[in-house]
DNA sequence: CTGAAAGCGCTTACAG
DNA sequence: CTGAAAGCGCTTACAG
């Protein structure tokens, strides 16, 4: 194993004019660089990470933390692959952890895994999937630098004193359902779960519009624990047997909005001609359906590459006033919606 | 910052002491060991991990290299998710790192991510993603222990010297054209790219099996640039128009099946009723579709995890011998494949 | 522009 | 069972 030392011997030159070399520090000669670099490229040398942190007491490394997501997540891994690009950018490296915590163990009682526990591991961390509040105030409580990634939060916790990257859950809500008004529909319902914190922003957005417009609310819930499928299977069917059937459906999400494309294809309800259906986040399984599902586009990558700068920004300036930064949500016109009278918009 | 000699002068011990408490090693008697814990308790002493590191020489962390792919790849996320439970559960954490090379660049010429080039940053790789001989040589060349996903390696190179996870591509292919055969079906045609070896190694189990029914064979291949769901599309709409249809297709991926349902959704091609359609691959976007695509599916996160595995042994046993570990890929039957009299099978 | 020396926070023989 | 000491491979004032 060769060392600093090894090519400051063999260079005839003291181990920090190699270690200037190697850290582009201005103040060498060129021919002493050039005569140091030659050596380590002779000897092989590759320098020791570890050893340059321990001294630096910065490790160039931020940790992605996937809360609570035991199954494969596409929305979160193209968030991590957003963080990823943005860290790699600046030179730093991303530890990919996944960590399961349950809201009800007290905050004192949580055992947090090592790496962000022990020191000397990352410089800070990406709270990414679902998270409750005592894991970010104990993460909090550690002192380390952190950026909480927001919708997927559940409970009552303050953000206003931590940073956070939230996508505009409300604003898409409320884009879903004036698309729909536009259209000329007046009898628009909701799919979702409003116990889930991102649902009912979502519902907001879909109140505010609906009570714009002066028409009138209905909301869909599950009941159970039925995946978001079967629960958009069920509303699809129930909505085709209802007596006052509504023209247009805005879904919690496109999984739901899977499901309801699935019941309402089983039941004989046409898309758009007799329902339209609008979905939210656009996962890439809906652009291959028949009719392709129109949609609220969450981008995200852009959400994990902002919670990269919002956390490297921390790192660089650690008293700033912690921000709170919302990505607009867009909306994507495909062919599940039309106007009420059945030609395609 | 406190430190181990903090919790020793305050527990009135050495510090090796607070050292063995925190590393479980055994001679420490249970008093010595309770104060020492209380004392760190009160003191809210974080080890650090830098410094264990710089001494022990191991970083107990590896490094999941995503080798050029740009987009978002669920198939390899699972491969990560897979990979990343395993390094877990051996309180191993996982860096995840995308890296780009083109195969031209000669071996020598090639900058390698300070991760990888650096010493004390990882323990192992995993080279996922595709990855030329370019790259994986160097690799091999520093010395560092690692573990090749094998399938989506593209050119030549020996790989009975190093170690490897591949999923049974051919096995896979063979096991389509199979079950095809076993419907009934006498004219099978397989479309995929067969510049590419997993679409070739498909390509030959299809070849295996239509040659042991005495059938003929039939490839169509891509032009040009063409995405692979455009390929299928423009595959489905010459079968459509072909004087002898094929009543069976073989896709090299799920990617090129969807394209080929939706090309002969396109062109009044019922599927199965005309012709029966299986992909390879078993991504999410195939469950939702109608009919739900017949696949053959790949375990990806066995493949993950398998990797993590082949690669923690090779770091407990650097001089074993290397392995090849070959993950059986299994056919789903779904509702695209049928009789060719047209009766669900 | 350059080098000797101190020090980062641990682990680990070694001696007791 | 315990502690003093050496050492892991670097960086960085400090002095020249």
């Amino acid at each position: 194993m060769v060392t600093i030392k090894d090519v400051a011997r063999m260079a005839q030159v003291g181990i920090s004019t190699v270690s200037r070399v190697f850290s582009q520090h201005p103040d060498v000669s060129a021919e002493t660089k050039d005569r140091v670099l030659k050596v380590a490229k002779q000897l092989r040398y590759r320098p020791h990470r570890t050893a340059r942190q321990l001294v630096t007491n910065r490790t160039e490394t931020i940790c992605f933390v996937l809360s609570n997501r035991d199954i494969a997540s596409p929305f979160h891994s193209k968030i991590l692959l957003g963080a990823e690009q943005y860290a790699r950018s600046l030179a730093h490296s991303v530890i990919f952890l996944r960590f399961n915590h349950s809201p009800g163990v007290p905050q004192e009682e949580l055992v947090l895994p090592p790496i962000i526990w022990e020191r000397g591991t990352v410089d800070g961390l990406i709270l990414a999937g679902t998270n409750y509040p005592n894991f970010v105030r104990a993460v909090k409580e550690l002192g380390i630098p952190f950026v909480l990634f927001g919708n997927n939060l559940i409970g009552r916790l303050a953000t206003d004193d931590i940073d956070s990257v939230w996508y505009d859950n409300q604003g898409g809500g409320r884009k879903a359902t004036e698309y729909l008004v536009s259209l000329g529909h007046k009898k628009i319902w909701f799919v979702g779960d409003l116990k889930l914190p991102w649902y009912r922003r979502c519902y907001q957005g879909y109140v505010g519009s609906i009570n714009a417009h002066g028409l009138v609310l209905k909301v869909m819930e599950p009941r159970g624990d039925e995946s978001l499928f079967d629960f958009g299977s069920r509303c699809a069917a129930q909505i085709a047997e209802a007596g006052n059937r509504p023209s247009a459906v805005v879904a919690g999400d496109d999984e739901i909005a899977l499901g309801i494309l699935s019941g309402f294809n089983a039941s004989g309800v046409k898309v758009p001609a007799d329902v339209s259906l609008i979905g939210f986040d656009d996962i890439d399984e809906i652009k291959y359906l028949r009719p392709p599902l129109t949609t609220i586009r969450v981008l995200k990558e852009k959400v994990g590459e902002e919670l990269a700068r919002v956390l490297f920004e921390r790192l660089a300036n650690p008293t700033a006033r912690p921000v709170r930064h919302v990505i607009p949500a867009e909306l994507v016109v495909r062919q599940s919606t039309a106007s009420p009278d059945g030609g395609r918009q």
